[in-house]
DNA sequence: TATTGTTATACTCTATAACTATA
DNA sequence: TATAGTTATAGAGTATAACAATA
């Protein structure tokens, strides 16, 4: 027994739909997340592309804003990045005067980070590009429907 | 209004759960998925090992597996992975001996592709190994859910 | 002109290891 | 001993550009 399914490509890859046998492989949760977060990857790369910021360095920024003075370690926990990642990431948006880091008094290891005037002003447009984002593939799902996606997929990292 | 969430870290990526406020971030479709997905991609990296294989090379060999004759263009389609990154894979398996190119007798710009016996031997493993990793995660739902959640996020790229 | 494969190149993310300083 | 940050390094995936061969 074959499964045989219709993939429609993006415009940038491949010439045209192509019919191949998946052999079962469509039929794995891991097959459709990837699909899935991949489409939405490359939209948000292109919707962020408007602040020069990756998806990582926004979800990155928009922590920081709203937990002013976090240490690197508790924002990569959030978004599950080891320290090395995120130290790559707070080193761009410092680079960018987006962030600052701030020696803690409580605790002389880690570092506070604060978002700059700059920071804040961007991360407005930030959450605009974000929201708006979101939107486009949110409205393909009733309210229930999203609701339902939601709940399963945080049981996968739970 | 803030939204606080616990969030359960892998033992590798920082220290302990750490409370954040993700300030409506959490709420977003594409937030879940890219979490869900790291997760499992993180567990198909350490499955895999044990036959020296990414998603994307285990991904590509049950493909042509699938499909004899199978070009470079039809597989990343597939799998929505443009030429050049399509290449780096096949030359990745070629380099091992489980792939052949032939050039095509009907159009000489394609290159048909083809397992090699030892292909063929590693990708039985290989589809163990996938489908013990699959039912690890697909066993958390029932099979409502599971189909539930594959038709939605099917939605999200179809 | 368009398509397939190829090569070169660059960037992001991810991860490991080793080191410093602090606890 | 453990934690937070740092630095160096490496690999995978993604993407673009340009080119050759072929349709």
């Amino acid at each position: 027994m074959k499964s045989e399914t219709l993939i429609t490509l993006p415009e940038d890859i491949g010439a045209a739909g192509a019919i191949l046998d998946f052999d079962h492989l469509d039929q794995f949760l891991g097959f459709h997340i990837r699909q899935a977060q991949g489409t939405m990857h490359r939209r948000i790369i292109d919707t962020l592309a408007a602040v020069d910021l990756t998806q990582k360095q926004a979800a990155s920024l928009w922590l920081v804003g709203a937990n002013p003075g976090a240490s690197q370690i508790g924002i990569g926990g959030a978004l599950r990045m080891d320290r090395a990642t995120t130290m790559a990431i707070i080193d761009r948006l410092e680079g960018r005067d987006l962030v600052v880091r701030k020696r803690s008094m409580v605790d002389r290891r880690r570092h506070e980070l604060y978002l700059t005037p700059e920071g804040q002003k961007l991360l407005v447009q930030v959450k605009k590009l974000v929201t708006a984002h979101e939107t486009r593939f949110s409205e393909r799902f009733t309210p229930d429907e999203l609701d339902t996606l939601i709940t399963l997929l945080a049981r996968i990292y739970g």
